[in-house]
DNA sequence: TAAATCCAGTATCCCAGGATACAGAAGGAG
DNA sequence: CTCCTTCTGTATCCTGGGATACTGGATTTA
């Protein structure tokens, strides 16, 4: 076992308050495999068997959703220490319902999910700590997708933009901020069209409602933003 | 403590293979509360704070999340068993993100999340148990969660329409099935106006794609109702 | 058995926003 | 500096589907 993807394990949520020596003892238990990933190498295609948890160790691996036509839509950007597969794992998927893939060259530790859940019978103090990780783990992607099911099912381009806004506003607790995406990023993940959210955006601009330069926004009107969620 | 409540929360995924005797001794730790409610009423107001896991006794209950406007999205609907609030709970958020409401007359326990975590450092055999359902659980509502998101992200309703039916279809591994839901609440769920639905519905039927009949539903040519998911 | 209520289908109107194409700005590479 | 690419804003056109209102059938209540 290298220590460099022990150091890269440590990274990861699911071993989180976990010390070095028993990461060392768990791995072992959990029969991991690690793989190398050249830049746009696909780590997981659509529909083939799911083979295990992934463990992203170095590298960057998107989540990408393909449509029929053609699109290709990036759900989710993954760095060192992120996991995915392990909501497919434990609700008994058995094929990769996303493909993934190395956005550049990455290395990826696959574990295998029964051992996760029935390795310490015999209740090592670890073994909890895992299981405690997993369910702040699984809940956060949970939230995560809640979240995106509340901006998909708004109807308007300014409910969902305002409400972006806002959470924004909310995070960084201040009138001026950074759009972390660009706009064609953003458009993606509101699902709309890029020229579409451009023109709402420019309409909020004129009627007084926020300024913006680039991927900075300041909200001058907090209340008619506010105004524009009821739609 | 009630028989009755014991016996149904028995039926809770999240007490699988805990057995009676234990069931009671966790409720205890658990500081639950029980409490009834009439048809439509909520159980649970947006915004409001969080108070703890819900595990639903008796009756039934959905999830619905609501524009000011009254576009209402029907994100989940549970029966005796079931629970909401988990994944709120383990990512820490402090207020409810989505309205429960009784769709009959109901009867919802209510617990402590800090304590499903914590209760048991000694190790009671349960508690292990406890944490491997949890995981389980949300692990399935991040998976149903999942499936809203990609039916949400289409954006024609003809390919919402498909892709429900062909999943129906799968679901019941022929040809005839049943809708679960009659045409308001299928129209919520994937998130269109019920008359568009029901227009592009009669449209598929003219086509000579499906017939129906009620809730009933056939699929004829199932390669065009394939064809219709590329959206 | 009449009245009230719920449910599904249909027609009409009309607008939010998608598709497309283009233009100017900004940054990078040689 | 010049070319090239990426990003963003803008205009034009046109359709998918939302809002609304009405129908008749089914179900429930009294």
């Amino acid at each position: 076992m290298q220590p460099d993807y022990l150091a890269a394990s440590l990274n990861s949520p699911l071993f989180k308050d976990i010390d070095e020596g028993d990461i060392l003892h768990v791995l072992q238990c959990l029969d991991f495999q690690i793989e190398h990933y050249k830049k746009n190498d696909y780590v997981v295609r659509l529909d083939t068997p799911f083979d295990g948890v992934k463990i992203l160790l170095a590298g960057e691996v998107a989540i990408v959703k393909e449509t029929k036509s053609g699109t290709r839509v990036i759900v989710n950007a993954f760095k060192p220490g992120a996991t995915f597969g392990e909501v497919l794992a434990f609700c008994g998927e058995k094929i990769w319902t996303a493909a993934a893939q190395a956005m550049s060259d990455s290395t990826v530790m696959t574990i295998h999910p029964e051992k996760i859940l029935t390795m310490c019978q015999r209740g090592c103090r670890y073994h909890q700590r895992i299981l405690v990780n997993l369910v702040l783990l699984v809940s956060h992607k949970a939230n995560i997708l809640s979240r995106k099911v509340d901006y998909l099912s708004l109807k308007s381009i300014n409910g969902k933009l305002s409400r972006y806004l806002l959470e924004q506003y909310k995070l960084s607790d201040n009138m001026t901020f950074k759009l972390p995406m660009n706009r064609v990023e953003l458009a993606d993940f509101l699902n709309v069209s890029r020229p579409s959210m451009s023109r709402e955006l420019c309409k909020m601009r004129d009627r007084g409602i926020i300024e913006f330069y680039k991927e900075s926004v300041r909200i001058i009107d907090l209340k008619a933003l506010e105004a524009l969620l009821e739609d």
